[in-house]
RNA sequence: GCUCCUGUGGUGUAGUUCGGUCCAUCAUACCGGGUUUUCAUCCCGGCGACCCGGGUUCAAAUCCCGGCAGGAGCACCA
């Protein structure tokens, strides 16, 4: 080591000095040109709420506009009709998502739909200009043609014949399947996914916000395309299994003229905790009715998520986090568990849900005076300012979980020892014995009837118990002692019972 | 098959640009201990990794070559 030290005061001294390794937190440095702009979108297609894994390019774009005071925009690309329909509810569902994920407004909303007109202008310009050209061969005599790089015979056309091709897929005199318009490109690209790609296609489909007035679609490598130069985008951050979109764009915009923006790429990810899904298949499986909805907390859904009380923090630590690398990973939902608990626990009031409860008497040995009218315990142990809440006694009933329930001697927390005998609870000490194992448990002085939902094996198992009496509010989350995190989904006017559901432990 | 991307502990991640106190960072998980009248939180300790093989060099996680493994794209989807 002393040898290593020699050698280095000789050769690079600096090498010394420097800092010991250290973990790099947050997000890395964005490459920034000179004028210093960044603006950067996200681009769901709606047909579908976001699922945790969009959650992710909400996060990552919104991060970086936040780091560089530039700008996020909020992009739908909803071009496809027929394969992936928009869903109506979508937008306004994911705008909002957007917002609660990354605690700040998009300062752009777009519609690919209602932007139709520019595209198709561009479009009918580019053909013009002889960059693009219509196709009328079908899907796979164009691929055997390409594969084995040879121009298709609409390659040749002239301009004029193009546009009048144009015009007709315009006007829907050319049914689906029948005509595209390409890029043209090198034949003899070493990609053939990139030779002559596809720009525009043709869909009779109504789009369900603008109806049937457009004939001719963009596919999203061309309609991004022009949006991405429009808006001015300065930094893409996308899924790696859209390499070849960023190279096919380049092309396009190589034609142009255009400078294509910065792109980053991102791995796949996989949540151990959820099989493989996909928002068409959820989409699917909800229409189905196996789901009640996209805010079944059984989905990997945001809106599922944002239910069973995740705070929006903790989403976006985690991503935060994991960075931007290229590598497929395969994440636990446990490692968002524990930051969101950290986040929620200092705030947190405890309360007892005592699930499949057994009731029991209280029952006080004649020779013992000191009967109990009443417990006091912290809503949160370590923290005495959140206030008491104050048990009666009076009836001498208790709660314990059947789970609990065993004939000997037990610990109820935060009252007294007690021996269990058949169904009664005899009172031993208020002062705890050695051994006595802590349980949690419910006075039927002040205690109501409450049902939580807990996601498990692919079902919503409802565990029906007490709960202590409180001033519960919808949204409030508490943690049910002894159990984990619960969010409070409903009180009942009338009866006051309460329904909750899981967070996590 | 073609094109491309990626390989650091169980899971993720830092470090790789520009080789050097790197017997490798941090988190999570796990194990052990402490605090606590919750199986929560908190605190302490531990465990455990540079895909393989060559090469260059005084020195390689880092550079070069060759393997191997995993993944993605090859849609008139996004």
């Amino acid at each position: 080591m002393d040898r290593v030290r020699e050698i280095l005061e000789e050769t690079n001294p600096e090498a010394l000095n420097r800092e010991r390794q250290k973990k790099r937190v947050g997000l890395p440095e964005l490459d920034i040109d000179e004028t210093g702009d960044v603006i950067l979108r996200f681009a769901p297609n709606p047909n579908g709420l976001l699922s945790i894994g969009h959650s992710r390019g909400v996060v990552i774009n919104s991060e970086f506009a936040k780091m560089y005071s530039g700008k996020v925009i909020l992009r739908f690309d909803d071009t496809d009709t027929k394969v992936k329909p928009p869903l109506v509810s979508a937008y306004s569902s994911i705008e909002r998502e957007f917002e609660w994920i990354s605690g700040v407004k998009p300062d752009a909303v777009i519609r690919a739909s209602s932007r139709m007109d520019v595209y198709l202008e561009h479009a009918e310009e580019m053909i013009s200009l002889g960059f693009c050209y219509v196709c009328k061969c079908s899907a796979s005599k164009f691929k055997s043609l390409r594969d084995e790089m040879v121009a298709c015979p609409c390659r040749e056309n002239g301009i004029e014949e193009n546009l009048n091709g144009w015009k007709m897929m315009i006007l829907g005199e050319i049914g689906e399947g029948e005509g595209v318009v390409r890029v043209k490109t090198e034949l003899d690209l070493p990609n053939p996914a990139l030779r002559d790609w596809p720009a525009l296609r043709i869909q009779h489909t109504p789009h369900p916000l603008v109806g049937d007035q457009y004939k001719v679609w963009p596919l999203l490598d061309f309609q991004s395309a022009v949006e991405d130069h429009l808006q001015g985008v300065t930094h893409i951050v996308r899924g790696k299994d859209l390499m070849d979109s960023t190279r096919k764009q380049t092309l396009l915009y190589e034609h142009m003229g255009w400078k294509y923006p910065k792109t980053l790429y991102w791995g796949r990810v996989k949540l151990h905790d959820f099989g493989g899904f996909s928002t068409s298949s959820i989409r699917e499986s909800i229409e189905k009715g196996d789901f009640s909805g996209w805010d079944d907390p059984r989905l990997p859904t945001v809106a599922a998520l944002r239910r069973r009380g995740y705070t929006p923090e903790a989403i976006r630590e985690f991503w935060i986090e994991l960075g931007l690398t290229q590598k497929d990973i395969s994440i636990s939902m446990q490692t968002i568990d524990s930051k969101n608990s950290k986040i929620i626990d200092p705030d947190t009031v405890r309360r007892s849900f005592v699930g499949d409860p057994v009731k029991l008497s209280l029952i006080y040995r004649k020779d013992l005076s000191g009967i109990v009218e009443g417990v006091s315990m912290k809503n949160h142990p370590d923290h005495p300012e959140m206030g008491y809440r104050e048990w009666g006694l009076e009836h001498r009933v208790i709660y314990i979980s059947k789970n609990d329930y065993f004939e000997g001697i037990v610990r109820l927390k935060d009252f007294a020892d007690i021996e269990i005998e058949g169904k009664n609870a005899i009172f031993i000490s208020r002062e705890r014995g050695e051994s006595a194992h802590i349980i949690h448990w419910n006075s039927s002085d002040n205690c109501r009837m409450a049902e939580i939902m807990i996601p498990e094996d692919g079902e919503n198992k409802i565990i029906s118990g007490l709960i202590e009496d409180s001033e519960y509010r919808v949204g409030q989350i508490i943690q049910l002692e002894r159990m984990g995190f619960a969010k409070i989904e409903s009180v009942s006017n009338e009866s006051g019972n309460i329904s909750l559901i899981w967070l996590h432990g």
